[in-house]
RNA sequence: CGGGGUGUGGCGCAGUUGGCUAGCGCGCCGCGUUUGGGACGCGGAGGCCGGAGGUUCGAGUCCUCUCACCCCGACCA
């Protein structure tokens, strides 16, 4: 991509409403836009980055056997109040509204009840079972009180997962496998040094859920940490009791605060009954389905990699999720230069390699502010210069000086294997 | 929802005890000089001061109501 013909545009300032470190560094470099508290547009950047992570969590729910829909964000009034889920004083968040005829309709603000009410459709037998379904979708929650920029937001993004089991057993090991995967794509992001599986309030159906905490300033919550079997509990369940119970040792915890990055949790057949979904067993048995529920925040994980992956200059994308790989400066506009800025570019972008190519008509310095601020894992600079010299000029945005590599070494370090 | 705070061009801000055509920086447009870490000069455009009432000869400034936004708390993926 041209940054030219890129409509977004950096800011030196940030909006003075803005306080959360992350919704600063990506409303400054134009990954998002605020529309309202707790309501953020995504621009053509922010999108690439928030693509990615779900690329990412997509790839590890498939290998789960899991299999996508989408479902929708109008919800009918019934289905809530068999769970007795559609008062506003069970819960508080919702959005409600009215279709023309008066029927209540609500928005969603979580599918467990409409997909689990749905897969009556289509579960009736033992055959029929295992069934994992996942989507992305967008959640609307009435917030009392927005904030944390993009890691608490009004509507936001996120994946959910809902497993539908024929006995305990098997939904136990679904569940792990679950556990398993949320780590790999914590691992993907750039956060699987911060992110500890903690046991937190299970609700209603288990003793525990199992939340992913990322270890962070602007997190929300407080847990206590064994670093060692990397395993945390989340203040809300923190007892002496509990602590036995799982074998920690309190004097080895450490306490931090950490944002809840995502959640999983072991419904067991209460939600079946309630809802009637169930299937015929093989000796021709009638019993309910085990259901368990999955989710990863998309939008609040990019918060949380946008806030803990930063410095004075602005954000550092993890390769893994970077809008582009490199960040393609040319400075002047000598014929030259310009010749070779442009061959480069589709070069690169030939072998498959993302790149933001600033063309643009304006002063080295502002390119690398620009290049620093929107965080691309890969300077490369093309000028008067390197043009003179037969090679380019490459920096990592970690690393403190560039070096001069000749077109060769940059397609190595860059991953480009042919030429 | 309780407490605290803020609303003035796209962004960041100033505006005195009410007083004249509402300023400054960034950004934007034009011309010129510049060109390796957010350049400089000259000339421009852009604001009924969040909104509605009111007090006053006169309101960005005072009063009432209202809306929005931020922070702390409670609540929460």
């Amino acid at each position: 991509m041209r940054l030219s013909q890129l409509f977004t545009k950096t800011s030196k300032t940030v909006p003075a409403d803005e306080t959360a470190k992350n919704a600063q560094l990506l409303i400054k470099a134009g990954y998002i836009h605020k529309e309202m508290a707790g309501v953020y547009a995504y621009l053509p950047l922010g999108l690439r980055v928030l693509e990615n992570i779900k690329q990412i969590v997509r790839e590890e729910m498939n290998a789960l056997g899991g299999q996508e829909l989408i479902m929708t964000n109008l919800q009918r009034r019934e289905l809530w109040e068999i769970t007795d889920r559609w008062d506003d004083a069970k819960v508080d968040i919702w959005f409600k509204t009215q279709l023309k005829n008066g029927t209540d309709v609500g928005l969603a603000w979580s599918h467990e009840e409409p997909i689990t009410a749905m897969m009556k459709n289509y579960i009736a037998s033992y055959r029929d079972l295992p069934a994992n379904v996942y989507q992305f979708q967008t959640k609307l929650r009435n917030e009392l009180r927005a904030k944390s920029g993009i890691m608490r937001g009004r509507e936001f993004v996120m994946k959910d997962l809902y497993s539908y089991s024929r006995s305990d057993e098997e939904h136990q090991k679904f569940y792990d496998s679950v556990t398993q995967a949320y780590l790999n794509v914590f691992h993907r992001v750039g956060l699987g040094d911060i992110t500890f599986v903690t046991y937190a309030s299970g609700g209603a159906f288990t003793q525990f859920s199992h939340e992913f905490q990322t270890i962070t300033d602007a997190g929300e919550d407080v847990i206590y940490l064994d670093r060692d079997k990397k395993l945390a509990v989340n203040q809300e369940v923190y007892n002496d009791e509990i602590l036995a119970q799982l074998g920690l040792d309190k004097n080895k915890l450490e306490e931090t605060k950490a944002a809840e990055v995502g959640n999983i949790f072991s419904f067991g057949t209460a939600k079946s009954e309630q809802l009637n979904l169930y299937f015929t067993d093989e000796d021709g048995k009638d019993k309910p389905v085990v259901l368990g529920s999955y989710g990863i925040g998309v939008t609040r994980l990019m918060g949380v990699v946008a806030e803990h992956f930063s410095d004075d200059k602005g954000l550092v994308w993890p390769e893994n999720i970077a809008p582009a790989k490199v960040y393609l400066a040319r400075l002047g506009d000598g014929a030259e230069t310009v010749k070779q800025a442009d061959e480069l570019y589709e070069l690169l972008t030939e072998n498959q390699v993302q790149v933001l190519y600033d063309d643009r008509d304006t002063r080295p310095g502002e390119k690398f502010a620009d290049a620093d601020l929107l965080g691309i894992p890969y300077r490369v600079v093309v000028s008067e210069k390197t043009v003179s010299v037969g090679a380019c000029e490459l920096k990592a945005r970690t690393a403190a000086e560039p070096k001069q590599v000749s077109q060769e070494e940059l397609f190595k370090t860059l991953g480009i294997t042919s030429q």
